[in-house]
DNA sequence: CCGATATCAGTGTTACTGACATTG
DNA sequence: CCAATGTCAGTACCACTGATATCG
């Protein structure tokens, strides 16, 4: 145990949202990261796998763009998700600058156990919230992040 | 520009919160750390200044704990904040294990300098959400960080 | 020549881990 | 002897910056 107990934080602190949204990110990076560790996988890994599912093969700097994930982390992250056999990598015949990022059945079997995996780190992370409350608070979030991801 | 156009990412992160939590405090860092930057502070600043402030002369184990600050970040972010005059270090003449940290009156001031920075940045985080949603938001991620930092 | 792509090298912040000496 | 404290060294993840070569 690192911090031996808990003693409330100062009311400036818990009344600043901004704060709220760290720290609550900062025990939601350990829970799905512990997760993610668990499956011997990283979080993006997830990011990558939904995308490709979603819209069909594509090129890194298009994953990058839908996952807000950085060019050069996509790199690292494709090598990973084409050695575990989850996607493959090849040029793009049609623009020569360019790899496509393809799917395979086994990744496609791993994003639906990643599936399983976070579901059951949502449940833990919202513990305290009502179902209606969890929707909600996605809802926010959701709008927050829109508005500045916009841009 | 590093991401030219956002591309609507997979609705799977989409209605993850996990997903979304993370996100949105990335562009809350961003924003947060571009205020302090300018300020001449780091962002932990402000959480010890407040600690001191709200409950008076601390150890820097009491602080990390208030804070939720490693207490090896707290050793330099002190460092920081003696230098930069908003606080004091000295032994605890009671118990010779700890230090004592005490607010200056000039850290006092740049306590409520900061005050205003960061209600400049929670205006713009939160730019699209109405009074009510704001507070609303505030009051579910403080439950659910109540909730984790429990133990 | 400009812009996009893939890649790589490097930086900065922060959480975390472990070690250590000192003191209670 | 064990626990807490302050300090330091080192690791890991991730965002970000910049450079480079290739291609449209």
């Amino acid at each position: 145990m690192e911090t031996t107990a808990a003693e409330t934080a100062p009311a400036r602190l818990r009344n600043t949202p901004s704060w709220l949204i760290s720290h609550v990110a900062t025990h939601t990076s350990r829970l799905v990261w512990g997760a993610f560790d668990a499956a011997g996988a990283r979080r993006y890994h997830y990011a990558l796998l939904s995308a490709l599912e979603e819209f069909g093969p594509a090129s890194q700097a298009a994953l990058s763009r839908r996952c807000g994930i950085d060019r050069s982390y996509v790199v690292a992250a494709v090598n990973e998700l084409v050695e575990a056999g989850s996607v493959e990598r090849a040029p793009d015949l049609a623009d020569r600058r360019r790899n496509v990022i393809t799917l395979t059945p086994a990744g496609a079997e791993r994003l639906r156990h990643f599936d399983e995996v976070l579901a059951g780190v949502q449940d833990e992370l919202l513990a305290p919230l009502s179902s209606g409350e969890r929707t909600q608070l996605a809802d926010l979030l959701r709008r927050v992040l829109d508005h500045h991801s916009g841009r």
